[in-house]
DNA sequence: AAATAAACGCAATTCATTTGCGTTTGTATT
DNA sequence: AATACAAACGCAAATGAATTGCGTTTATTT
């Protein structure tokens, strides 16, 4: 794999969910794709050595949420955290059965992809558009596995 | 069940949990009881009549979750908000098996005790302390049920 | 290549939450 | 029941993440 035909995996990414194609925007969608866990603002910024303007990267995960590219997903203090959409959402359908670990020590946030799905037919007249579980204990290495 | 009973029930309870018995917290201890789904701030203080101080309600909320008697939940525009807690906690060991939904069109949400428990077997190395589930879509009103 | 729309950076604003501090109230002790 | 101490309270001010306005730059469309 050379980094060529990887850039230009990225662009069609973003051409796809009809997503504008700066060098940031590009820049941001490899982040995503390279970490496999969750993004804070900060962790971003920090991804880019700050050479970014911190309302760049709002604006830009706002429009990534909004086209149905990457999810919000929850955290401990209550800060913007976004997650890489692994099935293929839209602008109003997002369909998540998606899972999260965050480690009480190292604040790592894992993405469970394959989390058994639950049976939630007792939740009669309930429609259930989107499911987020999150697991907050110790992981492997904090857990000293 | 007459109030004097139900006054002294709750006195009772915060003398478990060792927190003061003022007249605000033994007040928010039965909001919490009489309405079955997690509040915010500003929910706790419309049931109050903004008697009483924002940082009051911040500061008895602090309170109640350090010892245990309360926990955050999830929310989905980042703001604080709080579920009693069902199972015995304590300061030091909070073990939730708890879910919530939220419902994208009243933004109500609501607890859901008796979730059916999902196998992690397969998070080998993971301690999992913490579970929190969260549902999002339409409740039964809204979905016109 | 020109016209239009979107992204960007900067400064200023908003809004939930936190902190400091003096006062009041609850709790423990005598 | 009176006193002493600690905790809760209210107010004002501070913090900090997120948002907004606006002029400039860059991407997209024709």
């Amino acid at each position: 794999m050379n980094n060529n035909k990887n850039k230009i995996n990225f662009v069609s990414i973003l051409n796809q969910y009809e997503l504008s194609k700066t060098p940031f925007r590009i820049n941001l969608l490899r982040i995503f794709h390279e970490s496999k866990k969750s993004l804070s603002i900060d962790e971003i910024l920090n991804f880019t050595n700050q050479s970014i303007n911190k309302v760049t990267v709002y604006r830009a995960l706002e429009s990534f949420e909004k086209k149905g590219l990457i999810h919000q997903v929850p955290d401990k203090n209550n800060l913007k955290r976004y997650s890489l959409c692994t099935n293929q959402c839209s602008i109003n359908e997002h369909n998540h059965k998606h899972g999260h670990f965050i480690c009480d020590n190292c604040n790592e946030t894992f993405c469970l992809d394959d989390i058994p799905n639950p049976d939630f037919s007792f939740l009669k007249g309930f429609y259930i558009k989107q499911l987020n579980l999150t697991l907050e204990g110790l992981c492997q290495k904090c857990n000293n596995y």
